[in-house]
DNA sequence: TTGAAAGCGCTACCAT
DNA sequence: ATGGTAGCGCTTTCAA
């Protein structure tokens, strides 16, 4: 029914296998052949059959994302990065462009299991991971084994603000302390370099980490430079990564500062949106009256806390100073009081995009720590007496 | 290299044949073969070639996704809601799930058009157009005749968010007043239906249209009834549907209010965005000292204005009333005085999922109007003198 | 209920 | 520089 590289062969007055050549370019041709073929594709209104070249050629132009959620700007930016170097607009027509699958687990691990295999039953040529991980071993070895699949059936796989999946024995994901690069590859009888089978078989996908344990601590030490010395903490859900990590560089903070008295956390979890952060935040101003500083997980977080304190009479940042984390762009402008670590989403995912086309090479080690950059957008010492009149509900 | 339907054929002891239709479960398959069969895939670990399934039945998962821009929540919502419909999470394995490859314009329409073609070279079951379109008559032309294309190549076609392509006579997107249905198909020989060429070839996607005229035109018809008089509008960029169809609700809500003396337009055209916003207000301000309201294209626009009102030292809203529309999550926190028209973001990007699945069937007409909600927040009469004294820097 | 086999449309290798 | 052609892995008649 529709046409076929063999019509414009014909129309054109050549084989397939020119049509072919012209199409993909990677092959000398003729100018006046390249030229009547082009023209054949015009007339006729070519399109190539996707699946069928990917069939014969064994490689698609999907390269596939996946996202906790593409509603949520975080993911958004992301994605956008990624799309901007897979798809350049000024690339020429469609040549080269790749797509991008998008995919949103919600966090779920089984949803990430399910669309790993979808992506390589599309024979995705990479796959980009973003957002923390969920840190239940069950679900780490799973994942590995799934990723290690989609890489021997040659896709690139590319973690985007995820640790490494094998942390190093420190537990720090800034680690490029790994062991020293064997020769993992041997050259075959064919001419063709075959992977040795190694002791474990892991997966070895460039990552992009963010700083988050950096980030936050600096987020907690600026407030504690401010005087602060009652700072409470709005964590994420448990169980995962962007989580714990922090959560783990927030009390770095107070440790070196010498806060961690015996009172305990000034910890609450809940989820990565606001309504968490507005709980939390309410939940922390009863249980700890002489708190004079919030730090949240996220913006979002940050500006449901910023609520609850508005509906507690309280001023940001005068009574109580809030930091976020990522620095969305909506939330400066909700929050103009907000301290937040910027995280750098968009190059981050750009960057994701360079290393799923292949275009750039990891590094030794495979990951990349992408730092965190303080943005202090108004910052206020506590006040010099103790605990305010409390007026939360 | 990989696993094929041969290799699990031969570990099960079956066909290729009977591979597939267990896999496919399309076709009766005896219960003790069925389980050979998948016991055999689970060994192997075996995966569907996608491209070659799709190769062999002229179809494939994928559903194409045009936005603006991934990284705006308006697009990013929408999306997600068209996600939440094509894959649902409670789907079992992958079954029937299909993916959906999105891809950001820009607004550019020849980027509207490369992605097209490329979705129809992936032969996606379907395509989704998110947002307002170009007005410029050749894209409009082009981009019928691309859509035509991909009807004719068996995808499905969905506008969300847009206007159809050929409005109705009147110019109203509502209007469902088009032409009698006529009968556009008939039973061939072999008892399936097939189109009747008509006279003029269109495309007719599903379309579901947002009422922006409405909307706006509610917004504005608030802003006269507390009894604002000078009223300034921040339009998006020119040739757009979206600016158009908004501008229009706001001057009909003018006109009906009698409210359009020779004075002129109290317009400034910019883009969709924040700065955009910030300069067309301060624009507003300066040309129009006795504004006490102001209605922005978009939540984006009227936060950029909300910021150069506040930098005027001027109150939202007991200054000057702003208004925006879409009612993105973010821009609640960051204006709470905004008055906004509420689109359905997420239903709308559900409901286009259905249609892109053809679970759901379009209305005759072709086109649905997804209305507006009018989301009072804080409203504030004008003062009851003139001109404010106008701080605008 | 199952098997055999003919494509689906393209790529890439081998000739020329 | 160009043509011929053997697959790529799956679906889907048609037979059995």
């Amino acid at each position: 029914m529709a046409v076929t590289l063999a019509d414009v062969a014909a129309r054109a007055g050549v084989s397939a296998a020119t049509v072919s050549r012209v199409l993909n370019g990677n092959y000398p041709v003729a100018g006046t052949t390249r030229s009547r073929v082009l023209r054949a594709v015009e007339e006729l209104e070519y399109v190539v059959n996707g699946p069928a070249s990917s069939l014969a050629a064994a490689t698609s132009d999907l390269i596939g994302v996946l996202v906790n959620d593409i509603a949520d700007p975080f993911f958004g930016i992301i994605a956008g990065g990624v799309q901007s170097r897979i798809a350049p607009v000024d690339a020429p027509d469609g040549r080269g462009r790749k797509l991008a699958v998008v995919c949103t687990t919600g966090g779920s691990p089984e949803q990430e299991l399910t669309y790993l295999t979808l992506l390589q039953r599309q024979r995705a040529a990479a796959v980009i991971l973003t957002g923390g991980a969920v840190e239940d071993p069950a679900h780490q070895a799973a994942l590995a084994a799934a990723l290690r699949r989609i890489e021997r059936a040659g896709a690139r796989v590319v973690l985007c603000g995820r640790p490494p999946l094998t942390p190093p024995v420190a537990g720090d994901e800034g680690g490029t302390e790994g062991e020293a690069p064997e020769a993992d590859t041997a050259v075959a009888p064919d001419g063709t370099e075959v992977p040795l089978p190694r002791a474990v078989d892991l997966p070895h996908p460039a990552c992009l980490a963010f700083d988050n344990r950096g980030g936050a601590r600096a987020l907690t030490e600026h407030l504690i430079s401010l005087g602060h010395r009652e700072i409470g903490y709005l964590a994420g859900p448990a169980e995962r990564t962007t989580t714990r990590h922090r959560l783990e560089g927030h009390r770095a903070a107070l440790d070196a500062a010498g806060l961690t008295d015996g009172a305990g956390d000034r910890v609450v979890h809940g989820r990565f949106d606001r309504d968490s952060g507005y709980g939390g935040a309410r939940e922390l101003l009863r249980r700890f009256p002489g708190l004079t500083a919030i730090a949240a997980a996220n913006d979002t977080v940050a500006l449901g806390a910023c609520a609850a304190l508005r509906e507690a009479g309280l001023r940001v940042p005068e009574d109580v100073s809030v930091t976020g984390f990522d620095d969305l762009p909506f939330a400066a402008e909700a929050a103009p009081a907000l301290t937040t670590a910027r995280l750098p989403l968009h190059e981050a995912g750009a960057r994701a995009g360079l290393l799923a086309l292949g275009v750039e090479e990891p590094p030794p080690g495979g990951v990349t720590v992408v730092g965190t950059e303080l943005r202090v957008r108004a910052s206020t010492a506590p006040p010099p007496s103790g605990p305010r009149p409390a007026r939360a509900g």
